[in-house]
DNA sequence: GTTATTTAGCACTCATACAGTGCTCTTTCA
DNA sequence: TGAAAGAGCACTGTATGAGTGCTAAATAAC
């Protein structure tokens, strides 16, 4: 269905504020959700995940929560997404699995290209540029590669 | 999950094949799925939704079937999913809904524009150019607005 | 060392939507 | 009139997404 689910959507969220914080100071998941209001527990496995990824690190105890390990900037969209659901398969064709229809599909490739342009434009876009569009500013790679602007021949 | 349905799948696969047959001739359902080997009532069905939405059009009777109605270079890769799995939306953020954290939430702004640009992705994308991929040609527009060729910023 | 705080680990439930199928009706051509 | 083909209708099973409860282990403060 081409959607982010839920898992990733929060964890940007929650990356996007500890991003925010002050740099070395831990951040708990309560405090966190207390400002973010995401479900608790879910923000919680969502951390968690990002942790053993090492994105952000943990300490606990008292004063304990997350703070960011990855900088904002060499964090890109694609390696959130995928930590926190996968990694990005648009059409099973172009997974690893491979298609059922191998023989006999003449699409193949052409969804392959498409996919691998979406990865790219996940692969593109940091945490630092989501933060930064939300600030007003245009994201960095705007200049270098917004297709959009090139680009009239939507039908739809 | 980021990810096309089936029906989006076999919905391309259905289109490819018709592009490809003489033109103003109809091809039955029970053809097509002998060839591709998709399943039978599925592709109808996939069939039946983007004839009424006039992408194709079916006659029934003997020597029926359905054959292309928009030309293969006018249909965007997005109309196609639209049509068969609703709009695109690939945050809900971006979507008309609007997000349940619109207040506290610093990443719309940024979600919303990897949404808009991968949107832009499936509209500069036609029948014609995934076709056109498989027969090991690349698609028209690559040379207007391929992201990846100028873009290295890949953490992941 | 006891206590409070906080992450870590584990498994389960509920909701949604995707994938697939069976049967009957209507249209159309031979 | 009969056979072929799409149109219409609704249901079932499965996968995955979303959300929750409880307990254990670590750490800091007292």
């Amino acid at each position: 269905m081409l959607r982010l689910t839920k898992r990733s959507e929060y964890g940007l969220m929650a990356l996007a504020f500890l991003a925010a914080q002050e740099p070395g100071v831990y951040t708990s998941v309560r405090e966190i959700v207390s400002r973010l209001g995401t479900p608790r527990r879910l923000l919680a496995e969502v951390l968690k995940a990002l942790s053993q990824a090492k994105v952000v690190e943990a300490t606990r105890g008292p004063g304990g929560g997350y703070r960011m390990r990855t900088p904002a900037e060499e964090l890109s969209l694609s390696r959130v997404i995928a930590i926190l659901e996968g990694p990005v398969n648009v059409a099973r064709c172009a997974s690893e699995d491979g298609c059922d229809f191998q023989e006999i599909c003449t699409i193949q490739e052409g969804i392959a290209q498409v996919a691998d342009r979406i990865k790219r434009v996940l692969d593109g876009y940091t945490l630092a540029d989501i933060v930064r569009a939300g600030s007003g500013a245009a994201p960095v790679l705007d200049q270098l590669s917004d297709p959009a602007s090139h680009q009239d021949r939507s039908v739809a």
